[in-house]
DNA sequence: TATTGTTATACTCTATAACTATA
DNA sequence: TATAGTTATAGAGTATAACAATA
């Protein structure tokens, strides 16, 4: 049967692996390759990095969060999110404001010109994700969600035990 | 039911994505998550970077090849194989010559130490690929094959018409 | 002392294009 | 002219660490 690699295909392939059949490789490709028809949008024809992007969705889908809770929300690490948010506040599409309860938490908001910005960029990524996703029948989309789910548990294991 | 995002769901949501239920997001953090588990092999305790890797794998399991078939085999671009071969050649893990049958052409070969690194390191990355999967069943790995097949076709085509 | 955020540094990755040599 | 490969350059992503301000 045809399927991702288990145990026995790998034993049959004696020591070599072909990337086509590797799972990280193909994961990896299939991945840049979506990556990249929502990257023409954003970065294409709006000018913002991923990482801009990402901060912008971050802000518009919670209204006003500190940097670190940015950081938390895109998976970004701390250091990606001040430099997305300079240069969002530097375009004129976020503002930057101490928070009086603890002035070493800066409350990030949308400016109008910033919710507009994602306003448009909204409908074109979800008609780019839903073209994508109408490649599969309603159950292999109910069967991915699970299979990414148990993949990112398993794989954030792996990693932080080495 | 929960599933990758629908059309349904997603007027539920009105204007607004939520990243972690955004598909191409979940991915990139998905693939993004799996790679590392992999780098941690050839980056930390072998000192490749993810081309060098990638070239070396062809390598092996191609034998020779001039520069363009791997980049093809890799999916990287012809400048990218041109850097990591030149670095690999550096270590001493691959030879460079010229095609006596079409002198643009620079056939690449391991060398016995290159071949050594690589099958130093493809038991590991097995196995780091193996307990991943193995988070799944038999019939999801099976499922999960046919989906990424059909879903980087879709995102091909999309990005190639824009 | 610990936390939030900024800045510095270095390396890797991605993308385009100019260039050399061969065909 | 076209192809294989190299080199140049710049922007973007990733990672670690030092630092300032505040708690």
């Amino acid at each position: 049967m045809a399927q991702v690699q288990t145990a026995t295909d790998r034993e049959a392939s004696d020591g070599v692996i072909d990337l086509q059949r590797f799972f990280p490789y193909r994961l990896a490709v299939l991945a840049e390759e979506v990556s990249r028809t929502v990257a023409q949008l954003y970065s294409d024809r709006f000018d913002l990095t991923r990482h801009e992007w990402r901060v912008l969705a971050a802000l518009a889908a919670n209204r006003q969060m500190a940097a670190k809770d940015v950081a938390g929300y895109t998976t970004l690490d701390k250091m990606s999110v001040s430099r997305a948010v300079a240069a969002l506040e530097t375009k004129a599409y976020l503002t930057r404001e101490e928070d009086p309860a603890d002035r070493r938490n800066k409350i990030l908001r949308l400016t109008p010109a910033g919710r507009a910005l994602y306003q448009k960029i909204v409908p074109l990524a979800r008609a780019r994700e839903r073209h994508i996703l109408d490649a599969l029948t309603s159950a292999e989309r109910a069967a991915l969600d699970v299979i990414m789910k148990k993949l990112l548990g398993r794989a954030r294991d792996l990693r932080e035990r080495g």
